[in-house]
RNA sequence: GCCUGGAUGGCGAAAUUGGCAGACGCAGCGGACUUAAAAUCCGCAGGCCUUAACCGGCCGUGGGGGUUCAAGUCCCCCUCCGGGCACCA
């Protein structure tokens, strides 16, 4: 009973014995110093937050990381592998209201739990550079950063529209609004609200994060489209309309080429992609925030009503998400503008679909050319006029006329006096020109992206470096007094604002400047701020006296290979790509980006959707490991979906791939006697050997897995590759057995066999490893070599087809000319059957891969 | 609306350059071992038709067209599903 019980691969016993091997050995998965002579290799997977415990989609993201940097260990590099925690965030308060625990104590507790599942399951990671984001020693740097980039004019306050979760009771950034709703609450509506904010200065590198995409080679197309957008570039031009006044007459027939106003005449400017239709605009209409239209209502109380209506539901609109649904409304001020190159009168409206914060608030409304101008006029019997004459037909309907709006910038200018007959881009050169030569105008390029807000009215974030004195203002604290240390004995309540604003300790402070009573900032930073630099503390965990060694960082910077979920693609890669370049003008880094590939893995979801409390089909990695081992959990991960795709979890998968580590094991320890009685003798020629056949199978199986490892990283086929490997091991047990295989090639099928398997089952590996006698880690074995003259057929077969359809598979010696494969084919019993008595028209012959018969 | 990714057996998937569709695994079925079960090992396995069986035939990668000797793969049109952005002037 207890010797069949021996016979059994038990991943407990084995995974408990190398965990704490490993763990008795923390300098195993360190990196060499700069000095090394091995090339450099960062792999990095995004850090975690510490909500207490790993879910599958940790797992999937750390077990394709954790192949890699074994496999590039293997092949001899000297690698970076580092973790941390994304320790400050809402959870730990919401946490400290339910459980009356301190977030602090909360967050640790987290850690230490998630530490343990990441060491349970074995990755690879070097724990003397672990950082936690809530420590002062780390976020002191983010106070540094904050103030250095005050210094560089990157940093600002300033009274904004922000987004208000009431849940929360607090700020959140755009990023952090999902249709309308908090992204923590998705049932909670977002509010708008006026709050004094600090702010980053993104924009400042708008056409710099735009540019560097196109460099981005080795990141997702995906992403980086995702990023376009969200940076969204505009070129197009400024143009100032003119308030109309009394003494104002006008357009006549013959308008005057540009129209010149008195000069102390109040001007509209608007913002277009289309100057070259400037002379289709039939009105001019403004957002309802804008400066203009509180003006006019001040002085009209029943456009004020009206206006505020429009506010009311633009603002409702905005809560429920639906911003792009309301219906477009606009309101007539009774008010006109006059076109600055012809001195055309038009209507001024207000609009609900005007945003003020895009652009001027102010647009020109071409309905012709335009199909939200288009919508807009046909509802309020607004003059729709033509000034493009479309190049081709295309824009015609079956009675010939035309469909409306035109929106296409191939034709020409009509309707519009002395620049008619310009095509479409000549002219909005042109009138660009006059624009800026008459000073109504510019050439202007605009982007959606803004800059980031960073304030929260939040507890559990660093602290913002700033005092409010009442004599000088805002003060920065200097660095000499830096960390500015986030108080712990703290109530958190559920009221808004913050609660920092209530510890006179912290709040009361003297000016640095001027040494009277001052107020120090209660607003923490934003979490992203904590992300957006942390790769780069890893190189220097432990560097008190700044964030990081340019040094180190120029080292291991860039990183080589990045991972983590798409949900990332864009607040948390454009925040960290922001602070490379910023780091980059402060002389601190030299690289432009912070990582040469990016890859984002698919979703864990089960029953065909993603995995959540509320959905009840939260699988709990412990269970598995529990169940059947971290080898075969994190395995499966890897075999049952290529790692860009969304996984599929299923519980019998995981059985299937720990039935086969177990046979896996037994044959290994079987024939390790064997295999260990080689010993160093190589195996000779192939010719001489009944193990030939498993040898070009292994020397494939390496080749392929290789192959893969070098960025196609379907480890799916590698895994089945492994498993294909067995499969003909297995079918070959009893010659094994018998002593018909010569030792050499035992030992080199079954050592090799399990330095394939070390970056996806490193328990079983490094268990096996050792069974067969291998020197030293097995992580520092080098990673076996294909050769090609083994892994070369003999034979292969070709199928034949007659007229596209297979007919017949025939053998041919391999690299057999396109002759000798025809004779082949022409020969076959089959071939010659279905062609008798039939003309052979024509015989296509790919060498090595197929022939086709024509055959009539 | 715009930008993306995807659709292949009962299920997860494979086919990297157009060249035997379904590797590998799960579930299933049959057998060996066992008093029995578990575990393990051996085998079968896309669908339909035909046959006692072997053999054989036809169909088949979301739908429709096309290019090609040859299409899951390339081109055009369409449907459905996922992700991102969205009154952006």
């Amino acid at each position: 009973m207890a010797e069949e019980k021996d016979q059994r691969y038990d991943p407990a016993v084995i995974e408990q014995k190398w965990q704490e091997r490993w763990a008795a050995n923390p300098r195993l998965y360190a990196a060499e110093p700069p000095t090394s002579s091995k090339p450099k290799y960062y792999v990095l997977e995004m850090l975690p937050y510490p909500s207490g415990q790993l879910h599958m989609g940790h797992v999937r993201n750390y077990a394709i990381g954790d192949a890699l940097a074994r496999q590039m260990w293997m092949r001899g590099y000297n690698v970076l592998h580092p973790m941390g925690w994304d320790a400050f965030g809402l959870p730990a308060e919401n946490a400290a209201l339910k459980n009356n625990t301190p977030p602090r104590q909360w967050t640790l507790g987290n850690i230490a739990a998630m530490k343990r599942q990441m060491q349970r399951i074995g990755y690879s990671y070097d724990w003397a550079t672990e950082i936690t984001t809530c420590l002062p020693d780390y976020y002191r740097w983010n106070q540094w950063f904050f103030l250095r980039m005050y210094e560089k004019g990157l940093v600002y306050r300033k009274k904004s529209k922000v987004n208000w979760c009431p849940e929360c009771a607090t700020v959140l950034a755009n990023e952090q609004v999902v249709d309308g709703c908090c992204w923590r609450h998705e049932e909670t509506k977002v509010e708008q609200r006026d709050v004094e904010q600090w702010f980053l200065r993104t924009t400042a590198y708008a056409q710099e994060l735009l540019d560097g995409l196109d460099k981005l080679e080795g990141w997702p197309e995906k992403v980086r489209t995702m990023q376009r957008n969200w940076i969204g570039r505009s070129e197009g031009t400024e143009v100032d309309f003119f308030l109309a006044t009394d003494d104002i007459v006008a357009g006549s027939t013959d308008a005057p080429a540009v129209f010149s106003p008195k000069p102390d005449t109040v001007r509209i400017r608007v913002f277009t992609t289309r100057i070259d239709t400037i002379f289709g605009a039939t009105s001019v209409q403004l957002a309802p925030e804008h400066p203009l239209v509180t003006f006019f209502a001040s002085a009209d109380a029943a456009l004020k009503a009206q206006v505020d209506m429009l506010l009311a539901e633009q603002k409702k609109a905005r809560e429920a998400g639906d911003v792009g649904a309301i219906e477009k409304h606009g309101v007539p001020t009774g008010k006109f503008a006059v076109n600055p190159y012809n001195g055309e009168r038009v209507p001024i409206w207000v609009a609900n679909y005007v945003l003020m914060e895009y652009g001027t608030g102010a647009i020109m409304s071409v309905p012709a050319h335009d199909e939200r101008d288009f919508e807009f006029a046909r509802k309020y019997g607004i003059e729709i006029r033509e000034v493009i004459q479309p190049a081709e037909d295309s824009v015609q309907n079956e009675n010939g006329a035309k469909l409306l709006p035109f929106l296409s910038e191939e034709g020409i200018l009509v309707n519009s006096g002395q620049y008619n007959g310009l095509p479409c881009a000549e002219a909005q050169k042109r009138l660009q020109e006059v624009a800026a030569r008459s000073a109504f105008g510019e050439g202007k390029i605009i982007f959606r992206l803004k800059d980031w807000g960073v304030s929260r009215q939040r507890y559990w974030g660093t602290p913002i470096p700033m005092i409010h004195c009442e004599r000088d203002g805002v003060v920065p604290v200097p660095y000499d007094k830096l960390p500015v240390i986030l108080p712990e004995k703290i109530e958190i309540t559920q009221q808004g604002g913050s609660p920092l604003a209530r510890v006179p300790e912290f709040v009361n402070v003297t000016c640095p400047k001027c040494g009277g009573p001052a107020r120090r900032e209660t607003d923490t930073m934003d979490t992203f701020v904590d992300s957006s630099w942390y790769f780069y503390r890893y190189t220097d965990a432990h560097n008190d006296k700044a964030p990081f060694d340019p040094a180190k960082v120029q080292y291991w910077f860039p990183i080589d290979q990045y991972i983590g979920g798409v949900e990332h693609a864009i607040l948390h890669l454009i925040y960290s790509r922001f602070w490379t370049k910023v780091m980059r003008d402060l002389g601190m880094v030299k690289n432009d980006e912070p990582a040469t590939r990016l890859f984002t893995q698919g979703m864990v979801i089960k029953d065909g959707a993603k995995m959540s409390k509320s959905k009840g089909n939260v699988v709990s990695p412990d269970d598995m490991v529990a169940r059947y081992g971290a080898d075969a959990t994190r395995m499966y991960a890897l075999f049952a979906a290529p790692p860009d795709r969304d996984l599929d979890w299923q519980e019998d998968g995981v059985a299937g791939v720990s039935r086969f580590l177990g046979r896996v094991w037994r044959i290994v320890t079987r024939h390790a006697p064997i295999a260990r009685g080689a010993g160093s003798a190589q195996p000779s020629s192939k010719t001489q050997e009944g193990g030939a056949p498993l040898r070009r199978k292994l020397h494939q199986t390496i080749a392929k897995i290789t192959l893969d490892f070098e960025g196609r990283w379907h480890f799916n086929t590698c895994v089945a590759a492994i498993m294909e490997l067995v499969n003909e091991l297995q079918d070959a047990d009893a010659r094994l057995s018998a002593g018909e295989i010569p030792a050499p090639v035992v030992r080199e099928l079954l050592t090799t066999l399990v330095l394939l398997l070390a970056p996806f089952a490193p328990f079983l590996a490094a268990e096996l490893w050792e069974e067969l006698g291998g020197e030293g880690a097995i992580l520092n074995a080098p990673w076996p070599k294909s050769d090609p003259g083994l892994a070369r057929e003999d034979e292969i077969e070709i199928p034949v087809q007659i007229n596209g359809k297979l007919v017949s598979v025939v053998r041919v010696a391999a690299g057999a000319d396109s002759k000798t494969t025809e004779a082949a084919a022409l020969a076959d019993g089959k071939v010659k059957a279905r062609t008798a008595g039939k003309a052979v028209v024509k015989v296509i012959v790919v060498p090595g891969r197929a022939v086709n018969l024509v055959v009539k």
